[in-house]
RNA sequence: GCCGAUAUAGCUCAGCUGGCUAGAGCAGCUGAUUUGUAAUCAGCAGGUCGUGGGUUCGAGUCCCUCUAUCGGCUCCA
């Protein structure tokens, strides 16, 4: 007899041998019914692994990630399944869960797969599901494992199973299908209901560049028809706020052929809206000790040699510009920081004068592989809301956590909540990557941590992620479609000061080096726009759109009371137009609804009378009729909901 | 850069297996209508079908090149 303990603190006893399914049934058929998976003492195993030890039991639904994980794994094998028979000959490698359904890297030789394909890869995928073929884990030898492949001519999984110990290896079978796998299956395919292959694309073989690539096939799979066809309404959803759709519909940005691909370019609308940005954080910085200051787009070749930039990444970037005569190289400025060290460099500096803040709206341009440009969230050409701060040792914990409160007011001001912070430090493994001392990379990776930690931020530790001249803590966000990006960041460097011999005399009267930070609240004007496009469905925070209210005359003869509710708003600092076409209500409305202007005022015979104006909100909210002085209380209360003043 | 896909009017998209002057809706222009909370009606105009080449009696349609875009991979100061 073994005892077995359950999540409620129940503890219950049985024969050796008893599965997960077996206690599942004893607690009851509806839970039986929907078991997929299950935990023991921490460890995942499958509903008919046989228990022997006593033990803490968790048993997954669907409605548990882990539940949802071994599900898709298993959808994985299926599909494995589908296309060793669709595509006889074809190699497979491996196939995870992620975090949304799943994929197999396939080496599919001679077959060409597209799309067009993926149809009949799921009707074969559901005729395998309906087979309610069970999933079954054995134990093999090692040598048995290698010949099992070899006979395949499978090098992909021989090179997989020749890192793994003799003892360890499992193959899972189900249906006449064999997959090295280490476990965490549902119990049979019958319950795989609805699947959905969704696109296919090309990956490196254990991603790495170097090595032969595969195709991967994605899909996702689902208990229920009816939650498969939730998602893909889902995904339908996500599209409609995609930043670069969004982009084109508000008029904010676009790209030209002939301008060349990833240089955005911001269209009137576009550019108000990243003014306004602009402004809200000069206001900001100005409260908090900053200056600005302006920089040229190029510097000399030697400029980036002493920061080292050339060395790392020159040859990965857009080539020197030549003069016509004289045997000169400049580079376009791939970033702001050696040009904000000369401008520290241009005088000496006391230990009372730092620290020293400069920040620039700096553009920059970085050569980017063409395959990898998206939208406005990763381009060629864009501006860095920059910083650089220059301070002494024991200034560095005070300036971090005050750039830390810059940035948390910027993301609550435009309504940020949903972000992650991660704080990115060296690989042990490969020192030979970063430049600057190891002593100086420990103080820095310190300093950030015991920031995080003192203002609360949610943060996760990633090695090996940090920039080659310094450790940092990056702002992440997600976009419509999950993907994950940076956004601000703030970021310790030893290095540069170093590199370009800055110094401020001390106290003691000797010459010491500063500490830089650098830092950028939105990380660049072009990712954060897209981020906050795609956060808002281009209903921005109310200070930020770019018209904030149209009037609607009721016909061409209310047009002169328009313009006097326009001088108004106008007078109140609120952007308005008015919409004074010949067309019907419906579709003036229908109009401005669709270009997302949060209020909407009608005038027409009624409120020129009573000299008040019909509000309607921005989904379709009747504000009911008021005065205009009544109507900025109103828009100047929203305003004042989501901008708050920086530390006041 | 790599794998795969896509490229037709300002926008969103039709155009099947190659066959008469390439279509629609929206936007635009003109006219009628002067309108009360998500599309008034009629007319007009708008495209060297991404580029260059090839196959063919004939190419938007088939093949190749290049360019750009999309989904990934790799990369990301």
């Amino acid at each position: 007899m073994i005892r077995i303990t359950l999540p409620d603190g129940s503890v219950k006893q049985y024969e050796s041998s008893v599965t997960p399914m077996d206690v599942a049934k004893d607690i009851s058929e509806g839970l039986a019914r929907n078991v997929i998976s299950a935990s023991y003492n921490g460890e995942t195993l499958e509903a008919s692994t046989p228990l022997e030890v006593d033990g803490d039991l968790v048993l997954y639904t669907w409605n548990n990630p882990e539940g949802k994980k071994a599900f898709w794994h298993s959808s994985s094998h299926i599909m494995a399944q589908a296309l060793e028979e669709l595509y006889p000959g074809v190699k497979l490698t491996i196939g995870p869960a992620i975090e949304n359904g799943f994929y197999y890297d396939v080496d599919f030789g001679e077959h060409n797969v597209s799309d067009k394909d993926f149809a009949t890869i799921e009707n074969k995928m559901l005729e395998i599901a309906r087979g309610k073929h069970d999933f079954k884990l054995r134990e093999v030898s090692k040598a048995d494992a290698l010949s099992f492949y070899r006979d395949q001519n499978n090098e992909f999984k021989v090179e997989l199973i020749e890192n793994l110990q003799d003892g360890d290896i499992t193959f899972c079978d189900h249906s006449t299908f064999t997959d090295l796998c280490r476990g965490g299956h549902i119990p049979n395919t019958g319950i795989v209901k609805a699947v959905k292959v969704l696109s296919i694309a090309g990956a490196y073989w254990r991603g790495d560049e170097n090595k032969p690539q595969l195709t991967r096939v994605y899909g996702i799979s689902f208990p229920k028809q009816k939650e498969l066809k939730e998602y893909l309404e889902l995904l339908e959803e996500a599209k409609k706020r995609d930043h670069r759709r969004l982009g084109k519909q508000l008029e904010l940005f676009t790209f030209s052929r002939k301008v060349g691909q990833g240089l955005p370019l911001w269209l009137p609308k576009g550019t108000a809206l990243r003014h306004r940005l602009e402004s809200f954080l000069k206001n900001a910085q100005q409260k908090a000790g900053y200056e600005m200051v302006i920089t040229p787009h190029i510097g000399q070749k030697e400029l980036y040699i002493t920061s080292g930039h050339y060395a790392k990444y020159g040859e990965d970037s857009f080539q020197p510009i030549h003069t016509p005569k004289e045997d000169e190289e400049f580079l376009l400025k791939p970033m702001n920081c050696p040009h904000h060290c000369e401008i520290y460099n241009s005088r000496p500096w006391s230990y009372k004068e730092l620290p020293k803040r400069y920040a620039e709206f700096g553009t920059v341009y970085r050569y980017e592989q063409s395959g990898e440009l998206h939208g406005l969230t990763r381009v060629r050409g864009f501006t860095q809301d920059d910083a650089h701060i220059f301070c002494t040792h024991d200034q560095l914990d005070e300036e971090f956590k005050n750039v830390i409160d810059l940035v948390l007011y910027v993301f609550g001001s435009l309504g940020f909540e949903n972000f992650t912070t991660q704080v990115s430090i060296r690989d042990p493994e490969n020192p030979e990557k970063y430049i600057g001392e190891p002593e100086n990379w420990d103080k820095a990776e310190q300093a950030i941590i015991s920031a995080a930690e003192d203002k609360g931020l949610d943060y996760v530790i990633e090695t090996g992620e940090a920039a080659f001249y310094g450790p940092k803590l990056d702002f992440m966000v997600k976009d419509a479609l999950g993907r994950e990006w940076q956004l601000g960041t703030i970021q310790v460097d030893y290095t540069l000061p170093e590199r370009f011999d800055l110094t401020y005399k001390g106290s003691d009267n000797e010459s010491h080096r500063p500490v830089m930070i650098h830092r950028a609240p939105f990380g660049s004007m072009e990712r954060f726009v897209a981020i906050l496009l795609e956060h808002t469905g281009g209903n921005f925070p109310l200070w930020l759109m770019p018209e904030q209210v149209i009037i609607l005359t009721i016909s061409e003869k209310y047009e002169k009371y328009a313009q006097k509710v326009l001088n108004l708003l106008e007078n109140n600092e609120i952007r308005a137009l008015i919409d004074n076409r010949n067309e019907t209500m419906g579709k003036k409305i229908r109009d401005a609804e669709v270009t997302k202007i949060p209020y909407i005022l009608v005038v027409g015979e009624n409120e020129e009378r009573d000299n008040k104006i019909s509000v309607r909100q921005h989904g379709g909210e009747n504000l009911g009729t008021i005065s205009v002085e009544q109507f900025t209380e109103v828009v100047e209360t929203e305003i004042s909901k989501t901008l708050k003043k920086f530390k006041e």
